[in-house]
This record gives structure tokens, C-alpha cells and sequence, in this order.
DNA sequence: GTGAAAGCGCTAACAG
DNA sequence: CTGTTAGCGCTTTCAC
């Protein structure tokens, strides 16, 4: 723990300079309404600007008890995905003249609730979370000292906060009514261990929009990774990708499109069936979720149906940061949910004699 | 601005239920030498927990002038490269227990200098940046106030900070020789204006490396975008390697090899090369520079150089800790560079009957 | 061993 | 209009 030294100007020393009072540096500073003689206001800002004075804003809050900034929790800073949802957020925040504070959990439950203890440490009361716990204890301590909490995603349930998720279901039915659509009716899925609530919803969602086109899809046509370590890198969902791919070939169905459970799983799938020589989208169409910067980047630009990270992240902010201005009681609950659509390139091809049904 | 009402437990409140005083709470909590009778401790412990205490850390820094944060400043949290830089700056502060606070300032000069002064009147101490300022005046105030900087990457002069540098130089000849001992006699430079010192370095090191190997390369064998507008979105760079394949083929030059100025410019080179039809690395080989996740989640991969992201970030965080906890004088300045190494993978092609030579 | 008290830098009554 | 003063929650002498 350091002890810098030269602890710079304080309040008192642009007082002192000035030849006024700590007050009145405080009221010139603060811009408010209180009257000030403009002769002394203007000798306060010479003296603060001569002395390069900036304000201690830990005297300023312990006193005010307030604070103009909230935090942002993701699992990982890698993952493209989630600095979507970190630039909604910041961008909501800016028009309010929040500060925002960006942790990253790393996928680590201990890390998760030590970034929330930091937060709740310098009395941050806002924050939002994509949370990989799967408890809420260090959220209610959080809620307990006044915290107010935006969550995203989350697979456990938290009382008296805002809660915005992904309509993953439409997602699915998506991505499987697009590919029905153009006249696929072998149609794999290739995902990570379907253990969390989006995964769920994906397949669930997968599941209806075929059963509807009248189109086969049973567990067989399932291929799901036996492991699940997420890697910072984000290296594991694309080795997923490659290894499920093998699996699905030796199968020798013949399939003719390839849902990815994410966007990274689907580069790891075009990678493999690049090496294997088949093209895409000829011989196998591939469609994934996300819609990250990248999925636009490969070779052919994948098909995705794209989440609403950023608009996710933007009205959660926004929503939070009323919260927080709003004094007193704890609303209850609010939840929302933001739709998907389809971002069309060039993975999936039509199949040819297929007719285009009109849907609404 | 927001006046949170429900304040949770002080201080105050532990040392009443467990019947102490104040000074003595702190004395426990803090885990402090000082004696305290074992009973006493214990009793402190209880009541800590019992009213799910947590210290207002904005009461102990003012008190202190100790903070065991540091800040961390990028242009952008889009690009993969500073993720991998922030990921080595989490990893070394984690080993001494300073927490890192992440700050993206969007290429913005304005709120790059928000940044700094926010880090500054919480009185963050140690400040890690890759700064797109062409003024150090925000640097210079924050030091002033006894702030510890380490500069990544900057184009500007600042005295007694920690600059870390990569050796840009090495590697433009890196990829240069690489090709070069390939059989690559005809080699293209697709670049963003060479603007920042480190391309400029690249740019040596390439002419450098191909000027020892006796091959040909006149300024009609760079290719330099017209315009620099870097989006958030890491797009403007994708874009740009586009472009530059449109230029260069049109120029119908027999070229076997692009050097691109990073990976994601890279990106955009192949795919415009397969949108054309030309094979790669068959027809035309390319390498790029950064080494991001995705190089190797392409099709082909692509061969890379490498540079030292996260051990940068890792190596500047130690020493920016170190530095801040030498109580007293301002080291002078100290400045390091990485080396660079090349990352081999499917997108260049070796020249039938080219002989290797071997270097050192 | 323990407590009382003096601030850290700041804001916000309250007096003048 | 301006200054004095009482804390915000905490650490840290200094007494006992």
C-alpha cells in the first residue's frame, strides 16, 4: 500500500490564495446557483487554475454521499460480444454524465464478487452485471447497503432489480425458420453443453420453428461439446466448433446446414469444413448467433442472427441510472427483452426449387 | 446526482454492537499488529458479519492518501490487441493486489483527458496508457499531483514515466525476412497513412530487411489509404485492407506476397483476395501483424507477427507498481521494448526451389 | 489492551 | 454575498 507524497493543492490552498473561505471555493467550484460576487468568482478561478487545483473526490463523496458513476461487470473483455454491451452502456451513461467503471470477472466467480465488493467498497451504487454465478449473495449485500442492480442474462433470480434479457427464443426460431425457408431439411445444431437458460431457449426456439415447417430434427441431429471449460481466449468455443464438426461428419448424414450455438462456434466450424474442402455455402450452409464485428470478416461473412448487445446494454443503463436518481423506495422488478434479426451474408445458400412462403 | 438513502452499517455501528470503540473495530478489521485481546477480536468479527459490514473505502483513502488501484486507458475496448493488453495488466496487478480500473476514451482526445482527471480525483495514483493525445498536458497535471505513468505505445515525449514500447522495427523485418527467405521477390506494403511512429518503424524495418536480401521495393510498392478515420468498430481497418487489394490489383504488378499493417487490415486483404477468386496462399501469400485471437479462427489462418500485448501490459503494470510503492522521489524515466516473433500459420506459401538460407 | 480525539478534503446548514 | 462550523467514515497518534 503506497503513501504518495506530494499530495497536491487543496481546497484550502486555492481559499487561502484567493483570500476567501473554503466555502466559497466550494460554491464557485461547484458552479451552483448560490450567489457569488462575480469579482470573487472570478479571483477563485484564477486561483484554482494557477494551482492546477482538482478536487478530492473522495472528501466530495464521503460528505455528499453520492456518486456519479456505476460499474459494468462482464465475464471476459475478450469475447467481442460483451464490448458490444460495454459500449451500450457507456454510451447511455455519457448523455447522463455517469462514469463508468469496467470490470472484467474473467469467468470467475471469487473475481466476480470481489469486482462487486469493490464497487460496493467506493459506495458505486449502480451496477450491471452479466453474472456467471450462480448465487445472488454478494448482489443482495450489494442491495442491502442501497446498490441498485441492472442484470444481464442472468440465470438466477434477484428481487427489486432490472433485468434485461435476450428473447433467445425468437433467436432460434429464427435462425430455423430462415433456413426452412430456403430448403433446408437436414439441419444439425451444434452447441455447448445446453446448461445454461439462452441455450435452452435457442433450442427450444430451433425446435418450434421446425416443428412447424413440418421439418425432421431430433436429438440425433443435436451434437453437443461432453466438456465446458470457457477459455479467456475465447479459443475453446472455436476448438468446439472444429471437434463437433468431425463428429457430425463421421455421421455422414447428409446434412446441408449447420446451426452454431455463437458466432465464434460457427468460425470454428466454417475453419473445419474449410480444411475438409467443402464449401460453403455449396456444400453445407452455417449460421450463428451474436453477429460479432468479426462474423462479417471471415470467408465466406457468416449469417448470424444478431443479439441486441449494444441496445441491451444501452437501455439497461438507461434504466439503472433512473433508478438511481429516483429516491427512495426500491421499485420492484422490471424486466425487458430486446429482439433479434436476422443479419444476412453469404453462409447459407438456397437450395434451388425451393418456393419463398410469406410470413408476417 | 443521486443521494442513495439507505447508508448500510459505518463503523460506528460494528463498534456499538460489539460494545468497543471505534479505533478498536478498525484495529481488527484492518488485520492491523496492534494488540487486541482475543476476545475482543472475536466479538469485532461477529458484529462485522452480523450487520454485513463492508468499510467505506472512500473514509479509509481519505484518511489514508493510500489507494491500491490503477488506472488502465485504451483507445478502444473493439480491438482485440489492447483486450490482450489489459488482459496481462489484470494479471500482473492481480499478483500484488492492486485492482485495475478499465477505461476505453474511444479515440477521443476530450475524453481521454476525462479519463485521466477522473482517475485523478479519486486520487488513482498510477496510471497505465495507450494514448492517442498528441499533448501530454493531462499527463503532466496528473503527475503533479504525484500520479506514476506508464506510457504504451505513445507518440509523445514525457519525462520520468515508464515507457514501454514494441520493437516495431524488428518486426517489420521480421515479416519481411520471412518472406524474403520464402522466394517472395515481388512484396506489396498495404498500410494505414504512416502517421504514428509505429508504423513508420514497421515500415523501416520491412525496407531494411528487404534491402539486405537484395529484393526490389520502391515507394510504388506501398499502398497507403488516403484517408485515416479510425471507427470504433475496428471496421475502418477491415475496410481499408478491402480497398488496398482493389489498388493493387488494378496495378497488375506480379506480386506474390502482402505485407498488411496489422491483422485486421489483414482480414480485409483476404477477404477481398477470395471474393476475387485468388487463392491464398497459392496465388497470394499474406501476413500481418498483431497476432489477435482471430488470426487463427480465418480461413486460411494467417501468419502473423506476434507482438508482445500482454507481456507489455504485464511488465509495464509491474513496474508502474513498483514505482508507486518506492515512496519518495520520481525515478527518472525508464523505457523497455519487447521483442516481436512470428507466428506461423497457412497464409504464406514457400516458392518452389528456394534455398533456406540460415540466419542466426 | 483500549478509548478519545484530531483530522483527511469536502459540502451544506447556519450565521452574519 | 461571505464565512464559520459541523460532520461524512475512517485511521492513527496519544493517553490511560
Amino acid at each position: 500500500m503506497q503513501h504518495r507524497q506530494p499530495k497536491g493543492p487543496t481546497i484550502q490552498d486555492v481559499a487561502s490564495r484567493a483570500g476567501v473561505s473554503i466555502a466559497t471555493v466550494s460554491r464557485v467550484l461547484n458552479n451552483t446557483d448560490y450567489p457569488v460576487s462575480p469579482h470573487v468568482r472570478k479571483s477563485v478561478m484564477q486561483a484554482a487554475r494557477d494551482l492546477h487545483y482538482t478536487p478530492n473526490l473522495l472528501g466530495r463523496m464521503l460528505q455528499s454521499n453520492s456518486n456519479t458513476a456505476i460499474g459494468v461487470i462482464v465475464p471476459t473483455l475478450q469475447n467481442p460480444f460483451f464490448n458490444q454491451v460495454i459500449l451500450g452502456v457507456e454510451s447511455a451513461a455519457r448523455k447522463r454524465d455517469y462514469e463508468v467503471i469496467i470490470y472484467s470477472s474473467h469467468r470467475s466467480v471469487a473475481q466476480e464478487r470481489k469486482n462487486i465488493l469493490s464497487l460496493l467498497q467506493k459506495r458505486v451504487m449502480g451496477l450491471l452485471i452479466v453474472s456467471i454465478d450462480s448465487h445472488p449473495t454478494a448482489l443482495e449485500q450489494y442491495m442491502e447497503y442501497g446498490g441498485r442492480v441492472a442484470l444481464l442474462e442472468s440465470d438466477f433470480k434477484l428481487s427489486a432489480c432490472i433485468l434485461a434479457q435476450t428473447d433467445y427464443f425468437s433467436a432460434g426460431t429464427i435462425a430455423a425458420q430462415y433456413l426452412a425457408d430456403r430448403g433446408h431439411r437436414r439441419i444439425a445444431f451444434l452447441t455447448a453443453p445446453i446448461t445454461k437458460f439462452s441455450r435452452q431457449q435457442i433450442l427450444a426456439g430451433i425446435q418450434d420453428a421446425l416443428r412447424r415447417a413440418e421439418i425432421p430434427f431430433s436429438e440425433a441431429d443435436i451434437f453437443v461439446a461432453n466438456t465446458e471449460a470457457e477459455s479467456d481466449t475465447g479459443m475453446y468455443e472455436f476448438e468446439l466448433g472444429r471437434q463437433l464438426v468431425d463428429q457430425l461428419l463421421q455421421r455422414r448424414e447428409p446434412y446441408s446446414a449447420i446451426i452454431a450455438i455463437n458466432d465464434i462456434t460457427a468460425f470454428g466450424v466454417i475453419q473445419a469444413l474449410n480444411q475438409y474442402g467443402i464449401s460453403i455455402p455449396g456444400q453445407m450452409s452455417v449460421i450463428g448467433f451474436d453477429n460479432i464485428t468479426y462474423s462479417g470478416m471471415l470467408s465466406p461473412p457468416l449469417t448470424t442472427v444478431a443479439l441486441p448487445s449494444s441496445s441491451m446494454g444501452s437501455a439497461a443503463c438507461q434504466m439503472l441510472i433512473d433508478a438511481l436518481n429516483k429516491e427512495g423506495d426500491v421499485p420492484p422488478q422490471v424486466s425487458f427483452s430486446f429482439p433479434c434479426y436476422l443479419e444476412e451474408r453469404q453462409s447459407v445458400r438456397e437450395i434451388p426449387g425451393t418456393q419463398h412462403p410469406f410470413h408476417s
